[in-house]
DNA sequence: TTCTTTTTATGAACACTGTTCATTATTTTT
DNA sequence: AAAAATAATGAACAGTGTTCATAAAAAGAA
């Protein structure tokens, strides 16, 4: 019997070949751009054929975007990846993080700017990856606390002004709000204020 | 022969009528959702007739997005008015350009979250409103190296650094990425968070 | 005033969107 | 081979931004 097993593993590889061509399609042409149709194509099957795998947009949207959510988190954990210094891997995990968002953009912005889906599904979800991520970000935070590393003592504090400037930052780029800038100091810019950032919250 | 004055006159009525329309139309449903039929009906045309008055509707976006700036630049000049320390100075239009987020964060969205029509419109224009506010923050941000109250020396890192920092924090607030914080104390510690960044960066 | 010209407004249509559902095709079970 | 269950689809619905030929209104000339 184990034709429904199959039937389910089946039905799993329609599932992620509809979500990477999903994945594909919102890097190009961004989520509200789009259509479903377009990833339906993509595919090769109906419009129709989606809603059997996926309720609606949002739900592809949010398994697209949990699979960004899981490349991040991979991407930080190298980027720390045997160093010892606390301050150190806050650093390289704040470049990991600009790296991140920087190469890829549009997921980015399904990640943490983009809205309308959210609220439709935060309410319900425990929103697993967003979490996991974020507690990735604490531990270093913390671990920096741990050794008077870092000026803020308290972690939600700290947590949250770091990655406030660190998402202001890339998300001002993504969105091209940094027209008054030149253009070609930009990137450096970017990078001296995240050095900057870190010289300020050290302590002495 | 004043007729064509008279019309002109009659012309910027109508268009700031639609404007107005438009505004409130964006602030309650978002731009994407706010549709130019919803906000012919406010406005009792035709939709037909809003593009007698307007290109298309990024044209609308960017006309409703100048008026948030015109009062985001006039509340965060009231915020400064007849404080002397420049360093209190940029505490102030801190706190105002936090304040404006918070209470209008549809029109924080139309200023510096939205997307799509900014770049139709970017290369073009000058983006004069948007200067302008940055202007405005340059300023105190200039004071405050002259005085030699931060602990940053240049201008364009400064800015850079404390504007997204402000960006940030109320950017993730508005699109719901604090659920991970306690949200009874999501207010206060944005507050905290103001408040150590200004601690960190001023000169001991 | 009456007639002509210019300005202003609109209804209908186009091509697109997300989504649903009755119908068809395929596969599994009997 | 027939019946039941699963999977896929074409067609449709209500919505979107936008265009354009047509209709209404206002202005200028006689």
């Amino acid at each position: 019997m184990g034709i429904i097993e199959r039937k389910e593993r089946e039905r799993q590889e329609v599932r992620s070949l509809i979500l990477e061509a999903a994945q594909q399609a919102f890097i190009e042409d961004g989520y509200e751009k789009a259509s479903i149709r377009a990833i339906a194509d993509r595919v090769e099957y109906s419009p129709a054929t989606i809603y059997l795998y996926f309720k609606d947009k949002s739900e592809i949207f949010f398994a697209v975007h949990e699979l960004g959510f899981e490349k991040l988190i991979l991407e930080m954990s190298d980027a720390i990846e045997g160093i010892k210094n606390p301050l150190e891997k806050l650093r390289q995990q704040g470049y990991a993080y600009m790296k991140f968002a920087l190469e890829n953009p549009a997921m980015y912005d399904l990640m943490f700017i983009q809205n309308a889906p959210m609220e439709a599904i935060f309410d319900n979800e425990e929103w697993a990856c967003g979490h996991r991520c974020f507690e990735l970000i604490c531990t270093i935070v913390q671990e920096c606390i741990d050794n008077k590393l870092i000026k803020i003592s308290g972690l939600e504090l700290a947590t949250m002004s770091i990655w406030s400037f660190m998402h202001g930052l890339v998300s001002l780029k993504i969105r091209n709000r940094f027209k008054m800038f030149p253009q070609e100091h930009i990137q450096q810019l970017m990078s001296a204020s995240v050095e900057q950032m870190i010289e300020l919250i050290q302590h002495d």
